[in-house]
DNA sequence: TTGAAAGCGCTAACAT
DNA sequence: ATGTTAGCGCTTTCAA
């Protein structure tokens, strides 16, 4: 089923047939119509390859996500495939490993299947500008920017919280209520990506509160998985035994920590606050409510895919955009009770 | 960069490229190796869209997910993904709402990408095998199968666990600790889906046991996502005080009814167990853990794609898998008290 | 307003 | 072992 065969059936030519299915207007009204009347008869779908080929470029946009365990970027996939479809593209979904080179996998994604552009969720991006010049379609960083690198503003888009500032307005949340000894769960103090962003926030609080940086309260777990927090919270719990509060920088690992600490016959918040950032869906379901900065994800998902459409379609340049999130204050965060206070 | 810039750097034609490029063994091996040099310099890479549209079909399988919100899903389709990349695939990723048709969505990506083969998540299948027929490439149900449709077993592969003996398995293991007042939270009864089978099995297990069906204990949530099992949990509770135990069909409504149930001050398991189906990496970090029966996600999302890849390259037959769950002895379920026992 | 025809980049049949 | 060439299904000039 071919656009020939259509063309047969109505008895004009195949580019009249293109026109109708193309929307050009140079066609009569009457044409047009039996036109459409036989397609949706023989049920005809135009053969996306051809016109791949013939256009050079696919109607498709490609989502690379590092690290798919994260629950977070579940929670942003749905709103960015939407979106996509929306505007009448199709996603190519490819997850690599935290290993993995996410500029390199993009790159070969482009070239082999001529997406129009890509979104990459959970990169690190401190690649150097002659690497994302690989890269010759616009993209953008969705839930992170190029905080490490060098690439020049004009030449990519981002959309994020400022990790940094909120992970600072986490800690001081805790600060407010009195607390002092603040443990740190994360991944690494050192990725070049979020944890890392997230570890300044931290250290930055502290130190405009005058104190000082505890080493022994900085807890990494290498990866985002909930069994690295579980058991980056025990060994913590097991080191030490006088912090009152802790911020894990995401909030499966947030929840994981109240786990471990729960296990370990430590209430929370009585014993120890849990405070974490992202705002997933299962954090309101934890007992107690995590407190948490909750991220803006539909709006994240939706401005990514309209930033890219924007690039695509030649409406605008790159831009950035800075989204603001909501503190909820659940049940895990309580006032430090004053003997506490070591 | 085309397949012709290749051959004229290397002073050979473009069959012979193309020979190389598709490991043809007629090539000499020092054109082999000079081809394949000149296109590692060039980082050439091949359009897919020519490919494509001379096979006349993509190396493309498409996953099609109905209802994105449940978190099995996301376990799902990491394995799916994985795979099918290793297989040298790619994946069309597109989700669809619940009211919507899966079938029809998977019979027009077929059609315009020409895709190879289609994996469905969280379908209905109940369809008419003249509605099947509308795709003309192999399919696989994951995680369910066409329980309620007229569909021959040779016209379509499926991977899954039987929904309804396990459901029964998990309702038995409740009986087990005495309970006999047990409640069900669940989609609906009649959603020609996983919900209703499961229904069947928690009849089946009360039936066995001489326990009359209570419709007053029958909780229908609508939809899968936990703020409407939340409700749903509340809703029994206000209506009922006599229940000791909850069957939730999914773990994230099990997670949600734990929740509601502590909000309403009734201790899990003290004063009501819970028991769920699915396994989710959250349920393992509830608190209580979430007793339940674990799938096999991992071996579930692999397996499915090796069935469909296997009718993709004409190795196997259309074949059905049954896979079994393992049962998680959590905190959530315990050994119902002599006095409960109203 | 319509049609004829030239490619888009590649594969594979056929020729050498 | 290698080259020549005819399409794959479509869009888009160019001509009528």
């Amino acid at each position: 089923m071919t656009i020939k065969d259509i063309a047969g059936r109505c008895g004009v030519s195949v580019s009249t047939v293109s026109r109708v299915l193309n929307n050009h207007p140079d066609v009569s009204e009457a044409v047009r119509e039996r036109v459409l009347q036989v397609v949706k008869e023989l049920h005809y779908v135009p053969n996306n390859s051809a016109r791949d080929l013939v256009k050079s470029q696919a109607d498709d946009i490609g989502l690379v996500v590092r690290g798919v365990g994260n629950p977070f970027f579940t929670e942003l996939i749905r709103p960015i495939e939407r979106t996509i479809v929306q505007a009448g593209y199709t996603l190519t979904f490819h997850q690599i490993n935290t290993e993995d080179d996410e500029l390199l996998a993009g790159a070969g994604l482009v070239r082999s299947k001529k997406l129009r552009g890509l979104i990459f969720l959970g990169g690190c991006f401190d690649y150097a500008p002659e690497r994302a010049a690989l890269l010759d379609v616009p993209f953008v960083c969705c839930s992170y920017t190029n905080s490490f690198g060098m690439l020049r503003k004009e030449n990519y888009s981002s959309v994020t919280i400022d990790d940094r500032q909120e992970a600072r307005r986490a800690v001081e949340e805790l600060l407010r209520q009195g607390h002092k000894k603040i443990a740190i769960l994360l991944d690494s103090v050192c990725d070049r990506s979020i944890s890392q962003l997230r570890y300044m926030g931290y250290c930055g609080a502290l130190s405009d509160a005058g104190l000082a940086l505890d080493a022994g309260l900085v807890e990494e777990t290498q990866t985002f998985d909930m069994a690295a927090a579980y058991a980056g919270m025990e060994r913590l719990i097991k080191r030490r035994s006088d912090f009152t509060a802790v911020f894990a920088i995401a909030d499966a690992m947030a929840v994981a920590a109240m786990k471990a600490l729960h296990d370990n016959g430590r209430c929370v918040p009585q014993d120890c606050s849990v405070i974490g950032i992202d705002g997933i869906a299962m954090s309101a379901y934890s007992i107690p409510t995590l407190t948490t900065l909750i991220q803006p994800a539909e709006e994240m998902g939706e401005t990514s895919v309209q930033l890219l459409l924007d690039m695509i379609e030649g409406r605008a340049q790159n831009r950035h955009i800075l989204l603001p999130t909501v503190l909820r204050r659940g049940g895990s965060v309580c006032t430090l009770r004053q003997e506490d206070n070591r």
